[in-house]
DNA sequence: AACGCAACCTTACGACGTAAGGTAGCCGTA
DNA sequence: TACGGCTACCTTACGTCGTAAGGTTGCGTT
């Protein structure tokens, strides 16, 4: 059902993964400004029309481009061998994460004006608590130290998940399930987010705080500073 | 010479500031994608075209729009009564920058897709340094805690002066001016960078190494959350 | 009375994202 | 062998965007 189409100049047919890769290619050449849906189709030998078929939007274009750099940083971090100890482990994720970045200087602003936060970061954060609390982090303190890394995690912007997109479960009712699902793909954040919801009356909505996370990094620094001050 | 106009509705003239004003309230209310120059205009009650009168181009206007939001850190930081030591010092500084940040939640992502880093920051990023020094930090001390602090200082995305505007000064021949007037207008950052540059090849371009940066900042945080895990 | 300039307006153009509706070639079925 | 359907791509067209080019208006000066 549905080969290709294989037209006389038999071209190599459209995908959403050729599509976003080559997008990634011209942002990395040219910057986001330079992506526009009439040139990305340019690229590809296609009229920019055809980009709809396998792409709803300009912003599932966006979307997926932002998603593709996510992908590469996790693969390049599962691509490491494991390290000896928490601090190794976190260290060389960290500096994995920026190589990549650093190939893709406009992600950071890209990502940080998209809407909502992709799954696949979850998946990565996941990665990093299960990483803290097999080091013998407690749930509360690995949540902080997600919160401190912030930007360094991924190698940019923080206060993703603050403010502007903070609109909660805007969705359908298929929420139950969505949860189910993802305590399934992501237990250690779960199970992070379940020892963290103990007070605080509304669940869920408020249940981290950003200025009491904020004041935590900044502590933290200054402590640090402090201590090297001597 | 050129009073304003005062035509026989008799409105109030157009200024820079009234158009920034106006282009921040618009963010402010339905984000930075609803600033349109049409949209500006019509909340001016004017056509779009009289605000190149003005305005160069709609990146200046931007520009203007994230100069206006850091001007407001600059005057509420400014506002505090001084702090007792340099540690209580910096944290009300954050806490206050951040208080306007929250107020304008679109202003990290605008700022981050600027080209250049607006001269404010600069005049902003002075005063940290001063009152580092002042508390008995070295100025390679002070630097690295300026890297540290990153996003942290306003509130947003750090990382903003790598990789993408990294481009040097591609200007004109009037650099040695500029530089002496910058040096006169902050001098903790001039005398912190004369005193970083004794080592290091070229002088300038690759002073300060963003890589070390990372890993300076990553390491202070992670002895900070080892320290906490006891 | 004539002029100049500051401040705003009118018209128009090209590039953008995309809605609506084709069209070409392969498929399975008859 | 004929044919309808599907996938994958194309054509045309609309509204909105930033802005180039060139008015128009009316105060202040001479």
């Amino acid at each position: 059902m549905g080969r290709p189409v294989a037209t006389k100049a038999s071209r190599t047919p459209l995908t959403r993964e050729r599509v976003l890769a080559a997008a990634v290619a011209i942002a990395d050449a040219e910057g986001v400004k330079a992506l526009t849906m009439r040139r990305l189709a340019a690229d590809l030998d296609v009229e920019a029309m055809s980009l709809y078929y396998h792409l709803p939007a300009k912003e599932a274009l966006l979307d997926g481009v932002v998603e593709t750099v996510l992908g590469e940083i996790c693969a390049a971090v599962a691509a490491r061998e494991p390290a000896e100890d928490w601090r190794a482990a976190i260290r060389e994720r960290f500096l994995t994460a920026r190589e990549v970045m650093l190939r893709h200087p406009w992600a950071p602003v890209l990502l940080g004006s998209r809407r909502a936060v992709p799954p696949i970061v979850y998946a990565y954060y996941d990665g990093i608590v299960a990483t803290l609390v097999g080091g013998g982090f407690s749930y509360r303190l690995a949540h902080r130290a997600l919160h401190a890394f912030g930007s360094m995690a991924l190698g940019f912007a923080q206060e993703i998940f603050s403010p502007a997109n903070a609109g909660g479960t805007t969705e359908t009712d298929t929420a139950e399930e969505d949860l189910a699902a993802m305590a399934a793909a992501v237990p250690h954040l779960t199970a992070m987010v379940a020892a963290e919801v103990h007070d605080a009356g509304d669940p869920m909505l408020g249940w981290c705080d950003s200025q009491v996370e904020f004041e935590f990094t900044l502590d933290l620094l200054l402590d640090g500073l402090a201590r090297l001050r001597g």
